[in-house]
DNA sequence: TACCTTCGATAGCGGTCACTCGCTAACTTT
DNA sequence: AAAGTTAGCGAGTGACCGCTATCGAAGGTA
């Protein structure tokens, strides 16, 4: 016999995994309430107990992403090693659903506000993430801040364009080159 | 007395003007059939006699854009220059109505289907603007080409960024070190 | 045990969606 | 000028949306 508490974080997880996979497979528009209470296996009441909107559900999925994705970035990888987890955690059903939720927010004046915080703790994440990429000790200069960027910037925009049109005989080929492109500029002093 | 034709050129112009309109400022969900009419000063019903359904009037709008977009790539531009004008076609009112129509493409089978040959189009638009960052009379190799599909990839991401998310004051900075990135291999043999 | 609170299910409400239908008016053909 | 075709209108239609009111079941407290 759970307890209330038990009970209760066990639907609101049912939920939130719901909203992400929903997310994942239809996108933004087609996630409606129904679906997410179908796939978590709970009435459509139901949600609306924990949370007071369906924007109020979508923002909590974000957060726990962006979360989620703050952790397990590992260290010591070289360069074409560390691009390729990157761009792997770039292409990820995690950050398929952040694209769909922020792609959302575009057009969503409320959304967007609420989704800032999550906005944030995303942006430290491809910070943190992005860091293991030059060899520790080494001193970060403002080249080397724009090079990442840039390294970034073009691994979110290659996922966005990968899911729909996926070119996976590509793909090593244009990584290689990357690496090629940004190694003189993170290996100088 | 316009003739059946003109008036039936006029108010499908007026038609595929509102939907890339709407679809700017509204975004994919929000471009109901209704608000289409409305911005085109059109009844509801007056649509469906020009376009069988909503997707096929959203498909014709993405036609119309990409072709649109097809022309007027100016040549003989240096690196920079071309750079510039490259990410100020990227960031265009249309290429956010393109992007916005391929991420609702996403998740949207249909959609995907009727999309792909105006996607075709669209990829032959940015090979032709990007050509025309290599100085006429060189040899196009493998390598020029991943490079460039790297700087393509990469504008159009950060374009899509830069639309949630402005920072004009690193925009500059960002494009000059895009360029010394890829100026080596753009102007070697 | 008796009482209270919370959870989750069900039915349904108001609103909006894409799309249809019946119609008038305007253009085209004969 | 008569007959036929097409453009455009706007009130509907059924389906589905987010969300709520109500109620039985189960957990917690005395």
């Amino acid at each position: 016999m759970p307890t209330q508490l038990e009970r209760r974080t066990a639907t609101t997880t049912a939920l939130l995994d719901a909203t992400e996979a929903v997310l994942h497979e239809r996108g933004y528009a087609a996630t409606t309430t129904a679906a997410v209470c179908e796939r978590a296996g709970v009435s459509q009441g139901g949600l609306f107990r924990h949370f007071p909107t369906r924007r109020a559900l979508l923002v909590a999925a974000a957060v726990r992403v962006a979360e989620r994705q703050t952790h397990d970035v590992p260290a010591g990888l070289d360069l074409l090693e560390g691009l390729r987890h990157l761009r792997a955690a770039v292409r990820s059903p995690a950050n398929v659903v952040w694209h769909e939720l922020v792609h959302a927010a575009r057009t969503d004046e409320e959304l967007r506000r609420d989704l800032a915080p999550a906005l944030r703790t995303y942006h430290r994440r491809t910070r943190a993430a992005v860091a293991s990429l030059r060899p520790a000790g080494h001193p970060w200069t403002e080249t080397h801040q724009t090079a990442l960027r840039i390294v970034v910037t073009y691994l979110d925009g290659e996922a966005a364009v990968a899911h729909v049109l996926p070119d996976p005989d590509r793909d090593e080929a244009t990584l290689r080159a990357l690496a090629d492109l940004v190694r003189p500029l993170l290996e100088q002093p």
